[in-house]
Formats: C-alpha cells, structure tokens, sequence
DNA sequence: GTCTATAGCGGGATAGAC
DNA sequence: GTCTATCCCGCTATAGAC
C-alpha cells in the first residue's frame, strides 16, 4: 500500500504543472487541462472547488522540497574546489527540472496568494543558504561566503533562463559544465 | 517636423508594451489595450490587421536597439577595474528598462515568428559582445574574456529576475550595487 | 480614422444524471 | 467519482455608419 497507480487528482497535477510549464498559466485552459488528464472539466471541480486558481496553488505547492534538497550534499569535502565540482554536477543535474518549475511561475508570482509566493520564493533562500554554510567552512569570512552564494544562484538562473528556457543559441556560449567549471574557478581564487 | 505628439499607432504600442509587461501576453486582452490607449478595438485592427499577434511582432521590434546601446560606453579606460566600475552602473542605470522588455517575452519566445524571435535574442547576444570586446582589450585571452562576458551577462539576468522581477527579499540579499561590485572584484582578480 | 454594434468562439463554472 | 449538458461571460474579430 505504498506506491499505487496515481489517481485521477495526482494525474491532474501532473499534466497541469506541464501544461503551464509549456504555455504559461493564462494560456492553459482548463479544458486542455482536463483532455490531457483525459477526464471532463467536470471533474476537476470535484477535486479543486475553486476551479484553476485552485490547481495553481496546489501545483506551486507540490514543488515544495524535493529539488532544493537535491543540491544539498551529505559529506565532507577536501577543499573549496572540490566542494565546487560537486555543486556544479547536481545543479546541472536537476537543471531541466529547476527550470521547469520556476519559468512560468515568475509571471504568476503576484497573483499567487501570500503562502504560496513566499514558500516558492523560500526555495532560493535555501538554496544560497545551503551554499553559503558549505563557503563558510572553507572561507571563514561570512559576507563574503554570502556574497560569493549569491552570485553563484543568480549566476546559474540566469544562464539556465538565457541558453534553456529563451533557447539562445551562438557558437560562442559555453555549455552548462564550461559555465560552472568557470565560474567556480573565479570563485575559488 | 520632428517630435509631434505620438499618433495612436504609437500610444497603442506603448500601453501594450506596459501592459505585457505588467500580465503577461496571454493575459492581457485588445479590449484592456483599446482601453489603456483610448480608443475601441476596431481602431486597434485598422492599425494592426492581424490583431493581437501583430500587436506583439511590432512590440517586440519596437525593443531593437536603445538599451543594448546604453551600456557600450565611448572611451578608454584606465585597467580592467575602471571600466568594470562604468559598466556596472550603466547596467544599474538600465535595468528596469532591460527587466520590463525581457520578463515576460521570455514565455512568449516559442510563439514569436522567427524573425523577431531572433532579433530579441540577438540583443543578448550583442550585450555579451561588447563586453568581451572590452575585456579582450585588458585580458589578451580571448576564450576567458569570453567566458568572462558571459558570465557577467547570466549573472546580472539571474540577479534582475530573482530580486527585481519576482520580488525576492531576504536580510542577506546584496543590493545592486553591492552585488555588481562583487562580481567585477572576483572578475578582475 | 474612429466609432457602434454584433457575430462567433472558447473560456470558467455548475446542475443533475448515473 | 465521473459524465453530459449547458449557462454566462469575455475575448477576438468584423461590418458598416460617420
């Protein structure tokens, strides 16, 4: 009694979150919704009573924790460019599924209601904090294991947002691992 | 003959650039338009006959040129410092313009005829260029002055997305200034 | 050039059968 | 629990008056 089939409200979540990702919030209807569930919009309102606002909040919610934790690595480390090699294999890891989440969503942010907006936000702030606390062992100075997190996530966002989601293209952009070895090179000077 | 008062055409472009920017393309209908520039729809489709998408096309043309050209600076510098320094201002200096055109294109990218879609893009990449030119100038290594660039310009979106557009918050969060600053301080190292 | 008026469609949402 | 059938609304787009 652990994993079963998903019922029919997982399933909507499911295709829901892929359809925003795809098209953004606005441009999903909730009949496409229902089709790629393959149930009527009928029944959508049998599990989410308000309708579409209500399937957001509840898809922002399920992206609650799994992503975040990804990148925070159990263990110790040598050194900072050790620390930093592994960083930037697991954000490259989770990449595809980062920005799928977070693309549309930016759009939606101020229409989501207070909890919601803050416990995605929270994310990025858990994120830099757990790359912060790693700087800190190596750096022993704070601010500037703070500042160094910081552009580190900005960093990573906006290349994964430039080169993934817009699909800039040019034959001088370095690949995803060029970027962060790079980047983490510059770092740990 | 020069600068009358802008004609509807104009005023039509220029409401429907904010309000894009304000919802989202999807989500902001011609009746909003019609009524932010005063006037009725029908008056939107004598200017532009294929509606909203040629609504969209001439926006987005309408983004070519004045920002990118706002950051490239005439002049020499002294070192690599100094004109790190100019360059983050003038990003500064820009940035609301640059967050207004680029947010919510970015979802709008996939549906853009190629044209224009390229054109959008291009824009990054020319920002990226006279970066590296710069660089070039002071590094004499072509593939880090490159990377370097690149880095700049991802790290400065990534910033202007999570803070700006998404209104991340956090005590520990540099302001513009001090994150431009530290990043042209481990750059120019 | 800009309006009024309206057609036609697709959206969100609901009542009631099964 | 899920469907059929339907309502009402707002949206895009157009025809024709001025």
């Amino acid at each position: 009694m652990m994993e079963e089939t998903p019922g029919l409200k997982e399933t909507i979540l499911t295709v829901a979150s892929d359809l925003f990702a795809k098209h953004g919030f606005a441009a999903t209807s909730i009949k496409q919704i229902a089709k790629a569930a393959g149930c009527t919009t009928a029944a959508l309102y049998y599990y989410f009573e308000d309708g579409k606002a209500h399937i957001l909040r509840e898809v922002v919610r399920s992206y609650s924790t799994d992503v975040l934790s990804a990148v925070d690595e159990e263990g110790e480390f040598d050194d900072l460019s050790s620390y930093l090699e592994q960083l930037t294999q697991r954000i490259r890891q989770h990449m595809p599924e980062m920005r799928k989440r977070f693309n549309w969503l930016a759009l939606e942010l101020p229409n989501l209601p207070i909890e919601e907006r803050d416990q995605f936000l929270g994310q990025f702030l858990g994120l830099q904090r757990v790359i912060r606390a790693r700087l800190v062992q190596y750096l022993e100075d704070h601010d500037r294991a703070n500042m160094l997190a910081w552009i580190i996530v900005c960093a990573f966002f906006g290349y994964g947002q430039l080169f993934q989601t817009m699909g800039l293209k040019d034959t001088s952009a370095p690949s995803l691992d060029e970027f962060g070895h790079a980047l983490m090179e510059i770092i740990s000077q």
